[in-house]
DNA sequence: CTAGTGGCCGAAAACGTTTCCGGAACAGTT
DNA sequence: AACTGTTCCGGAAACGTTTTCGGCCACTAG
C-alpha cells in the first residue's frame, strides 16, 4: 500500500480477463461485436478493479475530449449563475463534462481562455463575450465550435447566437406602466452600444411614441448593470426638477439600487415611484417591494444554447443559427398608479 | 478552405522552423537546452500558425491534465457562486482548468462523477459531500488528491477539508442578541447530523448556558436551509403560546424566510422580533431589513482548498489537513433589544 | 462436400505530446 | 594533441486509448 497507486488500465483488464484490448474496449464504448459472455466477464472485471477510462488517452485516440467550455464573466452573479446552471443541465445530460473559465469581463483574458479552449474540448459556450464578430469569425474559420449567449455587439451571420427578446420585454415593462397611467417615466439604461441596452431603448421609445408621448432625453440615464451605480443613477433622477414617476431599469440590480434611492429619500415604492426591472433573479423576489420585472428564461437559454452546441458538434446543418427567447412580464409589488391620477 | 480546418500539430512547427519536435516542446514548456535564437525563432512560427498544444495528448504524456474538477451541489445558490468564484479565481492564477459538476446533491451522482474525475483531472475540490468517510478514504487510496468543503459529516483524519467556525459563529450571534436583553432566543437548524447544524447547536447551547437561560427545546426548529421552509419554521415559533423574541436562523435564507412570516403577522423587524441569520449573502444586504448575519468568507474557503490542493499536487508533507476560517458577525438592522425590556 | 456468411475477436497503427538519452560541436585545460 | 566539460539539439520510446483490418470459426445453403 505504501508504494504509489498506480491506475488500471485497459490492458490490465484485458489481461485479467483474458481478452484483447480491442475487446475490453469494445465493451466500454457499447461497440458490437462481442459475445453477450465476453462482455459479462469483462464488465465483471473492470467493476471489481475499479477501472475507468484515463480521458486524455481517450480524447487522443478519438479526436473527441468529451469537454465543453463555458465561458462566463463572473461566476457570482445570479444572471451568469442562472444560465450556468441551465447550460450544465443540459451538458451532463449530453455526457459532456464543464470545463468553466470566468473571464472578468477582459477582452485579452477572454482571447487567451478561449485560445486553450481550442484544443481541450470540443465546443464551448460563450457568454457576455467581449470578442469582436471578426475575432469569432477567425476562430469559426479555425474550425471551433461554439454558441454565443446573449451577444453584447451584432455578430456575424454564421455565428450561432442565443439571446433573449429585449425589445419585447421592454415594450411589455412600457405597456405595464403606460397602463398604469405613468407618463413620465425614466429609463436608466445599460452601457450603451450593448445590444441589449440598444434592443430595450427601442421599445422603451416606441412604447412611447405609441402612447403619444415625447421623449425627455433629461429622463435617459446610462449606468453600469449593478446595484450601486443604479442607485446612483436614480438619485440623480429623482433629484431632477421634474421627476419621474416610474423607472424602467435595465436589470434587477439596478432596479433595487432604485428602490434604495427612493426610500432614501423618504419616498415610498410603489406609490410614489413605481419601479420595473429586467432579468427576474431571485434578488427580485426577496427585496421590498418585491419587484415587477421583465422575466429572461436564463437556465432555459443555457440549455437552449447546449442544444445548439450538440448539433454542431454532431455537425448538423441548419434551418437558424440564431434563436431569441421570449421575455415575459412579471407583475409584483413595486409598480401602481402615480400618486397625481 | 472548403476542406475541414486541420489544426497544427507540434510537427508541423517543428518543419516549418526546421527544428526536431524535442526542440518545439523545450521552447513551449521553457525548458532549458535551447538557445536563445533557436527560442525565438520557434516563439516565431508558433504564433504565426497560431498553434495551442493539444491536451489530450499533453495530459496523455506527462500524466498531468492541468485540470482541476469541482464537486458542487448546485451552481445557482449564491453559498455555493460564492466558494465556486474564490476557487475559480485561484484555479485560473495556478494555471488550472476547472471541470465543474453539479451533483443535485445525490449521492449516486456524485459518486459517479468522482469517479470519472479521478482520470480525467489532476485533483478536486468537493464541496458538501454526500460521501461517506469511508467512501472518500477508498478514493484517497486510489492516489486520487482532492480537499473536501465544508464536509457534511466529521472525516477520517487524513481527508483533508477546509471549513468555517461554526461554533465561534454561532457564540458571536448568540453573545449579540444576549447583549441586546433577549432572553428568549430561538434556534432555526439545518438538518440535524450535519457538522455545520450541530457545530452550530453546541454554540447556541454553550452561549445560552453562559447566560444562565435553560435551553427550552420549543425554541428549536429544523428546516432544510431554504427560504419556503424557514418560513414555516418560523411561522411555527411565532405561533407558540409564548413566541421567541429572537431568531438565530442556520442561513440567510432561512432568515429571509423568518423575516416574512414576521411581517406576514403584522409583526416588525428588528422592533417585534429580531432574526440572525448565517453566511452573509448578497441577499442579506438587499432584504429589508439588512439582516444582521454571522459572515462566512465564502470565497476566502474555495481560495484556501486551492492552495491545499496545489501542495497535495505538488506531494508536500503538511502539518495540518483541516483548515477552519474565521466567522464574524455582521450586524445591521435585523437585531434591537426585545420590546418588553 | 464446398462456398459463402456472419459472429466474434486480436494485432497493430494512430493520435500529439513529453522526456530520456546520447551525440555533435565547440571551448578550455592539461 | 588528447582530454574534459558545456551547450544545444535530435531520435525514439512511452503514455492509454480507439479503430481498422483481417482472420478464424461455426454455421447455413446449395
Amino acid at each position: 500500500m505504501a508504494e504509489v497507486a498506480h491506475r488500471v488500465t485497459i490492458r490490465e483488464v484485458a489481461e485479467r480477463a483474458g481478452v484483447s484490448i480491442a475487446t475490453v474496449s469494445r465493451v466500454l464504448n457499447g461497440r458490437g461485436d462481442v459475445s453477450d459472455e465476453t462482455r459479462e466477464l469483462v464488465s465483471r472485471i473492470i467493476r471489481e478493479n475499479g477501472y475507468t477510462a484515463n480521458r486524455s488517452a481517450r480524447g487522443l485516440s478519438a479526436g473527441r475530449t468529451g469537454l465543453a467550455g463555458v465561458l462566463v464573466p463572473l461566476v457570482y452573479p445570479a444572471y451568469f449563475a442562472g444560465i450556468l446552471a441551465g447550460a450544465a443541465e443540459a451538458l451532463s445530460e449530453q455526457g459532456l463534462q464543464i470545463v468553466l473559465s470566468p473571464t472578468g469581463g477582459e477582452h485579452a483574458r477572454e482571447v487567451s481562455v478561449l485560445d486553450r479552449m481550442h484544443g481541450l474540448t470540443d465546443g464551448a459556450l460563450i457568454i457576455l463575450p467581449e470578442e469582436s464578430s471578426e475575432e469569432l469569425e477567425r476562430l469559426l474559420d479555425d474550425g471551433y465550435r461554439f454558441v454565443v449567449i446573449d451577444p453584447l455587439m451584432p455578430l456575424d451571420e454564421r455565428i450561432p447566437s442565443v439571446s433573449a427578446a429585449h425589445t419585447s420585454g421592454a415594450d411589455q415593462a412600457m405597456r405595464h406602466l403606460l397602463e398604469l397611467g405613468h407618463r413620465r417615466i425614466a429609463q436608466i439604461t445599460g452601457p450603451r452600444g450593448w445590444m441589449a441596452t440598444e434592443d430595450r431603448r427601442r421599445g422603451y421609445r416606441a412604447a412611447l411614441a405609441a402612447a403619444g408621448i415625447l421623449p425627455d432625453p433629461a429622463l435617459e440615464m446610462e449606468a453600469v448593470p449593478e446595484l450601486v451605480p443604479g442607485r446612483a443613477a436614480a438619485e440623480h433622477l429623482l433629484d431632477l426638477p421634474e421627476p419621474p414617476t416610474a423607472i424602467f431599469a435595465f436589470n434587477d440590480n439596478i432596479a433595487i439600487g432604485a428602490i434604495q434611492a427612493a426610500r432614501a429619500r423618504g419616498l415610498r415604492v410603489p406609490e410614489d415611484l413605481s419601479v420595473v426591472g429586467f432579468d427576474d433573479v431571485e434578488h427580485a423576489t426577496i427585496v421590498t417591494p418585491a419587484l415587477t420585472t421583465v422575466r429572461q428564461p436564463l437556465a432555459e437559454m443555457g440549455r437552449t444554447a447546449v442544444s445548439l452546441l450538440i448539433r454542431l458538434l454532431e455537425r448538423q446543418r441548419f434551418e437558424t443559427l440564431h434563436l431569441e427567447l421570449a421575455t415575459r412580464l412579471v407583475v409584483r409589488d413595486s409598480t401602481a398608479p402615480p400618486r397625481s391620477v
